[in-house]
RNA sequence: GGGCGCAUAGCUCAGCGGGAGAGCGCUCGCUUCACACGCGAGAGGUCCCUGGUUCGAUCCCAGGUGCGCCCACCA
């Protein structure tokens, strides 16, 4: 098929093609088969609305590439790929849609809604799984699982029933994240900070004795109705002496008390704090503490309630009426501009009201013990190392986890309630109350976070509940790549579950790998206009170019994304297609076998070797950035320039052991990189003669001797002093005929005048600096022995390459 | 306010106790029978600052400066 090869390596169609060949032969499947050691990677699901975004093409390129080279070293492989209900993200999506055609969900109704997501679904769901097709991704797409399948909404129930029967589950009013567009409670997780600017009122709260006042700066004085008191610190001087009394709370005018408090901040505005349980979060601690009522003023639609003269009103609206109030009774001391962060819904960018509510929750305190002990024992391994002190770091500091949202999309918890308010908690609907046996129930209508069913992928996906085959081969399993903002989110929780339902944590190791920032160095996004979309790039550049810029980049700090690695990449498969042409062309038919006859094949046999142990060894510690620099290395200065230019002449001859040696070195070649870049390496393997399999499935090859890789030295040596010189080195055989092969001394421009006085003094320069560190006894004495020994030898060299400048 | 990290060539980044590196960009020369997405030759650096440890520091330690990210309830 040589003829078919042209000069330039041109990726389009030729992936597609292999992609689509691969999965159709069946060679991303992987099945139990006992005889075999299975390595898994469940791939995180993506949001099932997503686009594939740079985030999801780097931790495909880095999966990829580790499963991929697994199954070359003999692994049953399962790379398992499905994608996420995603609540509350889904739920806009949909809502979106149907606000452009007029409606609503609320106008629907909760089924009619339902059965709308999932018509949209089944007709734009999932698309993120074609895209990553288009990254060439070896997963098994037989098994894809949707958080919502049947059997995973089975899953989710048991691990919420189990939960509940074991203690951990419960409902509690508590202060939460409230949002009021999506009308739910988030968890902290789901918010983002900003910084706004705002204005800091300061308040005179008069004493209810008519002694004076305490000042009061807030931000929010829509709260000030849902006052309960008033909390200075218990050391603070200017105020210690008004403890216990009783001040009146504007507009609502109600007394309420002085209290003392450490958490109080002496120095922040007046050191003085009203306390609004209902509406801060601090504030409701500190008023459970002291036994206050949590009243509220603010409904969850985001406008005040309960308020005589107030209600139905805007709190922007309510602000202005109470200030104004608060002034004409010369209680206003001032107010100023003040910048300060506030929480945002992470979905639709509202500011979240704190509110109390009624909701659902797994307390952390005893289900995080298994896993803080495992990952101290570090049954788990991150990469980077550091990641390992902050996934302790954060389960630690878990605080309750808040698992209730009042949206329509999700998994319903399974929960009912009889007409006397008593709970029932079954996986399905049971026949009655459990506790007074009435028979009319009521389902709660809140559903779960979308992470409590994530918290189940690695072995839902694998037919838990269910004592499956595919559960019992393949859990635990071995890898997940993820960013460094799921540690909490996913990863603490995948590693709770798997150890308190299957007594095992779901994987050993985890990639964290780096955030891609765009060139300018700021986020990725795009409401910035600053995002790179992956399929533009495997348009521009095709797949395996731009796994391997990715992977090139993926360093353990954030990078800024680079073309040029792309670029590197795309240029690093065309010089590999030109090498296999030289190659395919000059030995058509001959069979690979390593037969070295002569210095540069035992020389690139060994180098070979050489780099992939190295590559073996950096991809165990999951640095791909450096396997990416020595395969580019190893292609280009040794394989092309070195290796093929000294054996051209010789496969162009037809010497036998020359051509089959070649064959064998590129199959080698190709072989450590195909897990980078397989598509260029399986259609330039198809060209080889005699192949019965797919390059995916062919066997890892055995290192072989490196004790040749440093035999080419002499020649190299030599190419220096020639091309800092002009003088020619005096070689011998095989030697002799590389370097004139190579270096090409009698095509090379004439020795120019002073280049070769201008060698010579550099190297004199050389040797004196190397004979006066030798001449250092401390430094004799003091140095490693190897690096003495080292030193020894560059001064041999630099001598012997005087020498041969001054040789005739 | 805590935690983590980074400052090295014009740009993006490796290296991390003994000769300052790569890719891109730039300059010069090559249409040499695999490849101009190529080949060869070059220019370009107080390795952020100040101290300390050491025979020796870009690398280790302390302090400073400047950036970035994550976390956190200063109203």
């Amino acid at each position: 098929m040589s003829e078919g090869m042209q000069p330039r390596y041109d990726p389009h169609g030729v992936e597609e093609r292999w992609q689509r060949t691969w999965e159709e032969e069946g060679l991303y499947a992987a099945d139990p088969d006992p005889s075999r050691t299975p390595y898994v990677d469940a791939h995180p699901p993506p949001n099932v609305t997503g686009e594939l975004h740079t985030g999801h093409a780097l931790q495909l390129a880095l999966g990829d590439t580790v499963v991929r080279f697994k199954r070359m070293q003999g692994y049953n492989v399962l790379f398992q790929p499905g994608y996420d209900h995603a609540g509350i993200s889904t739920q806009n999506v949909v809502e979106k849609a149907l606000v452009a055609e007029g409606t609503s969900r609320q106008e629907l109704g909760r089924e009619r809604f339902e059965e709308r997501v999932w018509e949209w679904l089944h007709e734009y769901g999932g698309k993120i799984l074609v895209q990553f097709r288009r990254m060439g991704a070896s997963l098994d797409y037989r098994r894809t699982r949707f958080t919502m399948d049947d059997d995973y909404i089975r899953a989710v129930m048991r691990f919420f029933v189990h939960l509940y029967r074991r203690g951990w589950i419960y409902r509690a009013n508590r202060i939460i994240n409230w949002c009021p567009y999506h009308l739910t409670s988030l968890s902290d997780l789901e918010l983002v900070h900003v910084d706004v600017d705002d204005t800091l009122s300061t308040i005179r709260y008069p004493l209810a004795d008519g002694d004076g006042y305490i000042p009061i700066a807030t931000v929010r004085p829509a709260t000030i109705p849902a006052d309960v008191a008033v909390a200075v610190h218990p050391d603070d001087d200017r105020y210690r002496h008004l403890i216990g009394r009783e001040v009146i709370v504007p507009w609502v005018e109600r007394r309420v008390p002085v209290i003392s408090d450490e958490r109080v901040e002496r120095e922040f505005g007046t050191g003085a704090l009203k306390i609004t349980p209902g509406h801060d979060p601090t504030d409701f601690e500190i008023g459970r503490d002291h036994g206050l009522p949590e009243p509220m003023c603010i409904g969850p639609d985001g406008r005040l309630t309960g308020v005589d003269g107030l209600d139905g009103l805007t709190q922007a609206e309510a602000e202005v009426k109470i200030l104004d109030w608060i002034k004409e009774r010369g209680q206003l001391e001032q107010r100023e501009h003040y910048r300060h962060s506030v929480a945002l819904c992470e979905r639709c960018e509202n500011r979240i009201e704190p509110l109390i509510s009624l909701q659902w929750w797994c307390s952390m305190d005893e289900i995080k013990q298994r896993p803080l002990e495992a990952l101290r024992n570090r049954e788990v391994r991150y990469h980077p190392e550091s990641q390992h002190r902050f996934a302790i770091d954060s389960l630690e500091s878990a605080p309750a986890w808040n698992i209730s949202r009042q949206i329509w999309w999700g998994h319903q918890l399974p929960v009912w309630y009889c007409a006397d308010g008593h709970v029932t908690v079954e996986e399905t609907e049971p026949a009655a109350c459990a506790e007074c046996g009435a028979t009319s129930l009521e389902r709660e209508t809140d559903v779960l976070d979308t992470w409590f069913s994530s918290a189940l992928w690695p072995f839902a996906t694998l037919g838990w509940p269910d004592d499956t085959d595919d559960l019992r081969y393949f859990y635990p399993g071995d890898l997940q790549t993820t960013a460094r903002e799921i540690i909490r989110l996913w990863e603490n929780r995948m590693i709770f579950s798997g150890l308190e339902l299957l007594g095992e944590i779901p994987f050993t190791d985890v990639v964290i790998h780096s955030t891609v920032l765009a060139p300018d160095g700021r986020r990725m996004s795009k409401s910035l206009g600053t995002g790179i979309d992956p399929l533009e790039l495997i348009d521009r550049y095709g797949t395996d170019a731009t796994r391997y810029g990715l992977l090139k980049n993926s360093l353990t700090q954030d990078v800024r994304f680079s073309y040029a690695a792309i670029e590197e990449g795309g240029k690093l498969a065309n010089k590999l297609w030109n090498a296999a042409r030289l190659i395919v062309t000059a030995c058509e038919g001959v069979l690979p076998e390593e037969r070295p006859s002569s210095l540069e094949e035992r020389w690139i046999l060994a180098r070979l070797s050489q780099t992939q142990r190295a590559v073996e060894r950096l991809l165990a510690d999951f640095d791909f950035a450096h396997v990416t620099d020595e395969l580019y290395h190893l292609t280009f200065d040794d394989f092309c320039d070195w290796y093929l230019e000294a054996v051209k002449a010789r496969l162009y001859d037809g010497d036998a052991d020359a051509r089959a040696t070649a064959t064998a070195a590129l199959e080698r070649l190709l072989k450590l990189l195909h897990p980078l870049m397989p598509h260029v390496t399986e259609e330039i393997w198809t060209n080889l003669p005699a192949r019965a399999s797919r390059l995916i499935v062919a066997p890892w090859p055995e290192a072989g001797d490196e004790s040749e890789a440093g035999a080419l030295e002499r020649v190299q040596e030599a190419a220096q002093v020639f091309r800092r010189s002009g003088v020619v080195p005096r070689l011998e055989g095989d030697e002799e005929r590389i370097f004139a092969a190579v270096v090409k001394p009698d095509r090379a421009r004439p020795a120019a005048d002073g280049r070769l006085e201008a060698e010579r003094a550099r190297l004199q320069a050389e040797v004196a600096r190397s004979e006066a560190m030798l001449a250092n006894d401390r430094f004799v004495q003091n140095a490693p022995a190897n690096v003495v020994d080292g030193e020894r030898e560059k001064l041999e060299r630099y001598r012997r390459e005087l020498d041969a400048i001054d040789a005739p």
